[in-house]
DNA sequence: GCCGTAAAGCTAATATCATTAGCCAAACTC
DNA sequence: GAGTTTGGCTAATGATATTAGCTTTACGGC
């Protein structure tokens, strides 16, 4: 896709046009301009990444689950430079699609917490703190932000594991 | 600062030069051009969040500092909504002041590990989380992304203390 | 006090992108 | 087969970035 090869901010109608070999005035007739052309792909990156997240998590539970979730998630946002940061637009109240979207990513990451118990304000805590450290994580990594050459796999392996004693022992409280 | 007062995205060479009630061409004469001025802002807002840092951790150690510390990132982000992301810019390798003050921003945040006893790859291990976690919560906050109702303020207090447990349980093992 | 230069502004010109208006042809509907 | 929808086009406008080249002013050295 034209947005993963240019990058999200490079993503243009201008180029758009070009690629589909049509003149760039003939796309008004598709989105409504460039900031609809962003929502759609909003849309569609975050249903992407519900799916992969949703599949990620099938028949596993508990850190095991956790585990995979997370690696979905960074996966998705490696193979998809361009999609993965048109997903943090903030749904569209307005667009039920982006709102059942997104609704279904939280889904798959509260569905882990069931394995450990928590619900309630802690369950929202917890969904927090896995969205913010793994789209941190994942942010960080792609702005080039990890100078140091320790190896990013490792560190975000003890992410998770992070994550995953800090909902263990949160469960038991 | 007009980047806050705009956004990011919105700092435009003409709006800057309206502000300056100059012509816009008369900029070049003190930047290179709009990605000079971004690559400015960068070196500005890392050396500020560098100091606010280092001053929240002053007189403090172990979880009070992270705690300290973790509030005063947040605070910078949310006061600077626009030199904030300026800072995810990955230091210029070329630029000396763009890594000293990248480099004092993560000592500031090694500085609370020595209270974990965490050095060699689990302190870098350690710093990531920390960035991962505090920059990931701000840049979701940021969007809008937390739809509940659950207040954000205690959620973040959730985050700062399952770190806090993260490093307490990682120092001994 | 005068001269040369550097600093800082300007206008003019060019290129890219987004957007709107209005026209046209093919395809699809009934 | 007539009418409408669909999807493309050119032309025009406006915002932004960038470069080129001109002008004024302040300042240092003599």
């Amino acid at each position: 896709m034209l947005a993963d090869e240019v990058g999200y901010d490079r993503l243009t109608l201008a180029a758009l046009a070009a690629r589909l070999g049509v003149a760039l005035p003939s796309l008004y007739k598709h989105v409504r301009g460039v900031d609809a052309l962003h929502q759609k792909l909003a849309v569609l990156a975050t249903a992407e990444i519900a799916d992969v997240l949703t599949a990620a998590a099938a028949g596993r539970s508990g850190g095991d689950a956790l585990r995979a979730v997370a690696a979905a998630y960074r996966a998705y946002a490696r193979q998809h430079p361009g999609r993965y940061p048109a997903a943090q637009r903030a749904p569209d109240p307005a667009d039920p699609e982006h709102l059942a979207a997104g609704e279904r990513a939280v889904g798959a990451v509260r569905a882990i917490l069931l394995g450990y118990v928590l619900d309630g304000d802690a369950a929202t805590d917890a969904i927090r703190m896995f969205r913010a450290a793994v789209h941190g994580f994942v942010a960080l990594e792609a702005a080039g932000g990890f100078g140091l050459p320790r190896d990013t796999d490792r560190s975000f392996d003890q992410l998770i594991a992070g994550l995953d004693r800090a909902y263990l022992s949160w469960g038991n409280r």
